[in-house]
RNA sequence: GGGCUCGUGGUCUAGUGGUUAUGACGUCGCCCUUACAAGGCGAAGAUCGCCGGUUCAAUCCCGGCCGGGCCCA
């Protein structure tokens, strides 16, 4: 080993703990299970920046936990469902789901979605991820899908799903349901309508502004803003739509805006996304006014049969010259079109399922309670999401590459058959379905073609990570999980969902705890977008720093907040590296042998860092059980180099005695297995080529957890003025132009605190090379006050209001003075009134002088160091 | 618009109701010192976003405003 290189170094370990499986749960280990609900990987593609922060973030705490003895389930897990991955395939085949078959559909997508993991199983080992392979899933599988399926039989036969319908994104030319994801958004300009509507039984009429005139008929009810004075008398009273003479309710709505149009809003069923959430809020009846091919229905009466544009031209022209179109303006809007064939999308209402949600609102929240959120103000997004809940939960979508709805219905009747637990896994497009016949009418029975929204299979991960329906006995032993990891974005659907299911199905809450990270934003702070190209490959700062250097960077990042991308930090991180490697050099010149398992001839200095490093254990295991890795790393960072190797190491350089041997070794071998959860890779070299030899595991990874040697406070206290008063000879040194290995002659450390250096004589003279070194408590030197500081912490409190003028006073004395005072353990103060203070409000600064001596003096807190020249 | 959140030297960041407000990067000066120049020592650099309030005391608590982020089925 010579210079520090990541790249050698970590494709090495890699494969080491790759062909060895050092990272393997054990089911039948009786240790204490530690387990990770770990994201399942998206299978679209490379690697984003945030996916290497995130995941390593997890990976900490895995191997922290497997350190300390836990037998951790952290599964390599990779999900494989969904729209992004259809719209992928349509655009890369040029197909649209209505052109093939489903199962050749769903074959291009699998294929399409599978090509990826192994390429992204890579990418987890390149970053030094110890996901467990032997615990492997992905969620296409039917091994997961049938648990998304049971969950749902089990919610079904409870009575828990219903049929109704709901409005999904239509797109009348593709004929199809669209995802939120393949809806795109157009700059466009519309004509606002002012329309009269009368007052039901007056002869008054208000002006109702609206671009969707066509869809009058489907008017459900009108709003109006509760503040707006001038309209919400009209409260309560029903208003008539012109041409279809249908009486309407007008209610007050927080949501309206007084100022868009004229104030009140005409709401239909169903025109945008602000219509759907007042028909769910005000539970008004759903009338479809569009149907399939983007044509009127029967309700729109005269204009049956129209395109909604040549609805929306008739309506406006009949309205015209009925004299109730009072105004056009222009009115710019975002206009929502399909992805494919950009056509106007049209709300459109199809029957769904859906799961009842709206009853486990307080179950969840009180499952919310029990699990320990990271950071805890992430808990609130969860709890006013819930409170906000106006609906149940819409389970299926219109599409291919999805766990299937294991559902037949009756030709005739319509009844739902469901499946029975034993077909599972099943598609009913395929599959028969569990009777010949509809038991009700004796119908045919016809599977449905829906699949489930894709958070249903989500949200079962913690159900099939713990073995649900498949071991009783793993389940109850690994359920509930440890801890979810997961970013902010997804608390209302991944977190959600998740604790709604499980409790549907267990009564008892998915995890103990839930760490949620922030977004890696681009450097700039601004959001990561393809489309802005600000996006950074994490490849290439991989294949320059090591993952070592970058899992830095991650665990630099606070949990909770967004982080702008540091490419410094990952800088630093590979320095720090480096100053490991290198220390690692220095110190293993040191350790030809074990150490014994103590020592009683410790030094000052020995004792000042094992004390220090036993705080450091202590300090660095609590942040890492709070998953506060940004405090564990800044704790090692500068306990690691500017303790230990900058004043440490610098010190014991010229030693070579047993204590130096037994300190050098437990201090570096601990600070090793302290940092290696975050740096697995140059810990590993460290560890393989100084400590194997001494030690039992093949890998540092499987050592157990450092414990707190000693705690010696007054070790801690000499050590920290021996730091300073060697830090302040080379300093001095070095101010002198002095070489720093040029001996000095003499030093000599006068003041109350210098007895502390007594038994540090050997270190200060090694490491400063002065030949002739005195301690003096006290000597012909003069203490002279330099200053008088008021201790605000106390007088404050103590004399409250009056407390700014004693502290003015104060300054103005004479610092002498004071000082003179104090030795009668009282010191008159006059600010508005005469106070007699006691010596605890006084903090004094001294200097030690001596007069007309040919010496340098240095002041290090009360101690005076002089030095001979 | 609503909920949550962030706003600290040039840049990025830690943190706290009470001495002189962390640290990194960058800048400047010095140093090849028995591992590390990808290093060490030192220096300069901050009205703690703005306005108001609570308090003896606010960067910290509260309210408003400005600016960024996530979510709103």
């Amino acid at each position: 080993m010579s210079q520090y290189d990541s790249s050698s170094i970590e494709g090495r370990w890699q494969k080491m703990w790759k062909d060895e499986g050092i990272y393997r749960f054990d089911p039948d280990s009786d240790a204490p299970v530690f387990s990770i609900d770990n994201p399942p990987r998206y299978t679209s593609g490379s690697m984003h920046l945030g996916h290497a922060t995130g995941y390593s973030i997890s990976d900490f705490a895995a191997r922290y936990k497997r350190m300390n003895g836990f037998n951790v389930f952290f599964p390599l897990c990779f999900d494989v469902n969904g729209t992004p991955i259809e719209v992928k395939v349509e655009k890369k085949h040029n197909i649209t789901k209505l052109d093939l078959p489903r199962s050749e559909y769903r074959k291009l997508c699998s294929e399409y979605a599978n090509g990826f993991i192994d390429e992204m199983t890579r990418d987890f080992e390149k970053l030094g991820e110890s996901m467990d392979p032997s615990i492997y899933y992905q969620t296409d599988a039917p091994y997961y899908r049938k648990i998304t399926q049971l969950s749902f039989v089990e919610l079904f036969n409870r009575g828990l799903v219903y049929k109704a319908n709901y409005p999904v994104n239509w797109c009348p030319r593709c004929m199809t349901a669209l995802a939120d994801a393949e809806v795109d958004y157009t700059d466009n300009v519309t004509k606002l309508n002012f329309i009269k509507f009368g007052i039901a039984d007056s002869d008054e009429s208000v002006l109702i502004a609206t671009t969707r005139p066509e869809l009058l008929c489907t008017c459900q009810v009108v709003a109006v803003h509760p503040d707006d004075k001038e309209k919400t008398h009209l409260v309560g009273k029903e208003l008539v739509t012109p041409m279809f003479n249908k009486k309407v309710k007008v209610i007050a709505d927080e949501k309206v805006d007084p100022k868009y149009g004229t104030g009140f809003v005409m709401i239909c069923t169903i025109g945008d996304k602000d219509d759907l959430e007042w028909v769910m809020k005000y539970h008004l009846p759903m009338e479809k006014g569009i149907d399939e091919t983007g044509r009127m229905t029967e309700i729109a009466g005269k204009y049956k049969g129209l395109t909604v544009t040549e609805a929306r031209a008739a309506s406006i022209n009949d309205l015209r010259d009925l004299g109730l179109l009072k105004e056009q303006k222009d009115n710019p809007q975002q206009l929502s079109v399909c992805w494919r064939c950009k056509t106007p999308i049209e709300y459109l209402q199809v029957p769904q399922w859906f799961l009842k949600t709206l009853d486990f609102k307080e179950k969840v929240l009180k499952k919310a309670d029990e699990i320990d959120w990271h950071p805890e103000f992430m808990k609130v997004r969860l709890v006013d999401w819930v409170e906000s809940l106006e609906w149940d939960w819409v389970l299926s979508r219109q599409r291919v590459f999805a766990t299937p709805i294991p559902i037949w219905e009756c030709e005739d009747c319509n009844h739902a058959v469901c499946a029975t637990e034993g077909m599972l896994y099943c598609d009913p497009t395929e599959d028969k379905p569990p009777v010949e016949k509809c038991p009700k009418c004796g119908g045919n029975l016809i599977g449905s073609t829906d699949v489930f929204d894709t958070w249903m299979d989500s949200s079962g991960s913690a159900l099939y990570n713990t073995y649900w329906k498949r071991d009783e006995e793993l389940h109850k032993k690994l359920y509930p999980m440890s801890m979810r990891p997961q970013s902010h974005d997804i608390i209302r659907t991944w977190a959600f969902y998740t604790i709604l299911r499980s409790e549907q199905m267990t009564g008892e809450k998915p995890w103990d705890d839930i760490m949620i990270n922030g977004f890696i934003m681009s450097p700039d702070g601004t959001p990561m977008h393809s489309s802005v190209g600000n996006v950074i490959d994490p490849v290439p700062i991989l294949e320059e720093y090591g993952a070592d250097a970058l899992r830095y960077y991650a665990a630099t990042c606070s949990l909770g907040i967004d982080h702008a991308f540091r490419e410094p930090d990952v800088v630093r991180g590979r320095r720090f590296c480096n100053k490991i490697f290198n220390l690692g050099q220095f110190v293993s010149r040191f350790l030809k042998n074990k150490p014994s398992e103590s020592c009683d001839t410790l030094r000052v200095s020995d004792k000042w860092i094992l004390s220090k490093f036993s705080k450091v254990v202590k300090e660095v295991s609590a942040f890492y059980d709070d998953y506060q890795f940004d405090r564990v790393v800044k704790i090692l960072e500068s306990f690691i180099w500017h303790e230990f190797a900058d004043h440490y190491v610098e010190m014991v350089k010229s030693r070579d005695d047993e204590a130096v041997v037994y300190t050098l070794y437990n201090v570096f071998y601990g600070s090793l297995k302290m940092i290696a959860p975050l740096f697995p890779h140059v810990t590993e070299e460290m560890y393989q080529n100084i400590f194997r030899q001494f030690e039992d595991e093949k890998s540092i990874h499987l050592t157990k957890w450092p414990v707190p040697i000693m705690i010696d406070e007054e070790a801690e206290a000499a050590g920290e003025i021996l730091k300073d008063v060697v830090a302040a000879v080379r300093a001095w040194k070095s101010s002198k132009k002095i070489p720093l290995n040029a001996e000095i002659p003499t030093l000599e450390f006068v003041g109350t605190e210098a007895a502390l250096l007594k038994d540090a004589i050997a270190d200060i003279s090694e490491t400063t090379k002065a030949s002739d070194i005195t301690v003096a408590e006290s000597a012909e030197f003069t203490e002279e006050v330099v200053s008088v500081k008021p201790v605000h912490a106390k007088l404050g409190p103590a004399f409250k209001a009056a407390a700014k003028g004693i502290v003015a006073a104060i300054s103005e004395m004479n610092p002498s003075d004071v000082a003179e005072q104090l030795k009668s353990g009282k010191v008159i103060v006059k600010a508005d009134e005469v106070y007699e203070l006691d010596p605890e409000f006084f903090e004094l600064e001294t200097r030690l002088t001596l007069d007309g001596k040919a010496v340098e003096t240095l002041q290090v807190g009360n101690v005076l160091i002089v030095l001979g020249i």
